[in-house]
DNA sequence: GATCCCCTGGTCAATCTGACCACCCGGACG
DNA sequence: CGTCCGGGTGGTCAGATTGACCAGGGGATC
């Protein structure tokens, strides 16, 4: 969908500071609250911005552990394996990918050791071939969006 | 943190309906408007819950195809591929890892064809020293953390 | 038994929302 | 050249929500 300077600005403007409503988006944007009240209501029709939903922090919530594993399935069994592991809640995505392994998955764990156990869960499936674990120290950059966002705005004006 | 039923009740309900106030939220639980406000406040103090930000789609923005990316970095170079990746935008998030690579990014792109471009841009500095990408195909299980919350409310209670 | 913390149920003024409206502008088009 | 049309503007409106209070009730703890 073609995104344009203003909508660009709104974005942004609401990523940073979520709390304002419209009225004040318009005060900050300079331009007309109905046109602010336009402009949402197409991005979220387009699908642009999907919603609103709380931004939750696992480890926050006791999951301080975060790991990426790649998964070998075994042929034709990714169906199930897609099933089971949507049943674990220490599944946090999970993506089928071209390259070595076939899928790739987000993990959290209450510790390192209670890592072990989320493994555990994961592979304690018939199915999955072979599996490799990355876990992660540090994370340089959080998941974001605005970089993005901001180019997207200038590639379209 | 501790997180009780009532607040993992309340995660839930505003990760799947967004827009409902403080209010509606109250009555959808069964307690009192001040207990759903004070709950907010904790859990937005306590960190479980940072915030309420655009969940922007990058597909819908034009960048449909997302790929992970396994870097392996040369000794001492970290900062520095650090910053340079926080500057390419089509680079959502960032983590350093234990295992075979170093480094594990999430990458989007216009097309296939211009994920060679951004993974023209992401190895186009010194410092790493090896990568390989894998180009995800489908997405059986979105960023998710709804089963979460619900497990660490059980957990907790 | 006393204390403390949390939730309850109520009120209040201030604010924002979502819905309208008439009007104006620039670009596209016949 | 004139017309149409989509989008933005600035304004109003009633209705709903927010954030702030308050006194009181329970339950858990020591």
């Amino acid at each position: 969908m073609a995104i344009d300077r203003l909508d660009g600005r709104l974005i942004v403007l609401l990523a940073r500071e979520p709390r304002i409503g419209v009225l004040e988006a318009s005060r900050r944007l300079g331009v007309a609250r109905g046109t602010v009240q336009a402009r949402l209501d197409r991005l979220q029709s387009n699908g642009v911005i999907r919603g609103f939903g709380p931004d939750v922090d696992p480890a926050a919530l006791g999951y301080p552990v975060t790991a990426f594993a790649t998964l070998e399935i075994k042929q034709g069994q990714g169906v199930d394996v897609r099933a089971h592991l949507s049943s674990v809640p220490e599944v946090l995505e999970l993506h089928t990918t071209t390259g070595h392994g076939d899928m790739l998955c987000r993990l959290v764990a209450r510790s390192n050791a209670d890592l072990q156990r989320v493994i555990d869960l994961v592979l304690g499936f018939d199915g999955i071939v072979r599996a490799s674990t990355a876990i992660v120290m540090e994370n340089p950059v959080p998941l974001r969006i605005i970089p993005l966002i901001e180019q997207a705005a200038e590639d379209t004006a």
